[in-house]
DNA sequence: CGGGATCCCCCGCGATACTG
DNA sequence: CAGTATCGCGGGGGATCCCG
């Protein structure tokens, strides 16, 4: 039934947030998917089931120590992802997604379906802009 | 119908791209739709039309000068919104979104949904995890 | 009215070194 | 192996001034 996304079930939510305020649900969860490592996380993590913090910082590749513990210890924080120490010697930590955090792939999948249908044709309007307005 | 979306629907895109690529389309929606103003600005288009520069700046609160013209440049580069100049004195224009920016509202309709679902969930993680990591 | 140009500050992030 | 602590810089973004 869900044919096409109009203005009113943009702006009416069951709840009435506003859009525009800075701590309304959907501001914040773009926020947090924006964040540069959640996405490839929650993917590498969704895609190869439960993987250890050095299988995580291996499959995604170009991220840092930091931002990688500090982008899972923010997952942790929302409930998107279980952390598991399995204190053996060498210690061994296993992250895997919550069901929370398995819905969000859904989402992601949404998006992964607009872009590859739409960003064509986003390529061929910069191409067009930028050359019309050649600088 | 899409009942639950698995891995499999995440990782296998018709095309083959790499979610980990750098220019892979749904790394480029992310990054786009990460930058702060850009959603606003699509659903202030939206859900009250075409509206000039001033009723952008007068509805998304808190947007500077600069950040809503480089947003709106952006988004007129990627053939999201329309930009039209009536040279009248004063000088007014128009931002209205094109076909291809109104099916991003789908998206964020998407978002918007999972978010008004699951934030609650998420706050409350946070609090338990904040309240067990009493720091 | 709708911007462009410039200055400047802040902090996000990477690199490095160290610990349980 | 899986992190924490510290330093340093680069650039994103706000404030301000000016123009068509």
């Amino acid at each position: 039934m869900a044919g096409t996304a109009t203005a009113q079930q943009i702006e009416a939510g069951a709840t009435g947030y506003d859009a525009f305020a800075l701590n309304c649900p959907s501001r914040r969860l773009i926020d947090t998917l924006g964040d540069k490592w959640v996405s490839l996380v929650v993917v590498a993590l969704g895609i190869r089931g439960p993987l250890r913090y050095s299988e995580l910082a291996a499959q995604i590749e170009g991220v840092s120590q930091k931002m990688l513990t500090q982008t899972l210890r923010g997952l942790e924080r929302d409930g998107l992802v279980t952390r598991t120490v399995t204190p053996t010697v060498p210690l061994r930590v296993d992250y895997e997604l919550t069901d929370l955090g398995r819905s969000l792939l859904v989402v992601l999948g949404h998006l992964k379906e607009w872009a590859e249908l739409h960003m064509g044709a986003v390529d061929a309007a910069r191409a067009s802009y930028d050359a019309t307005n050649a600088s």
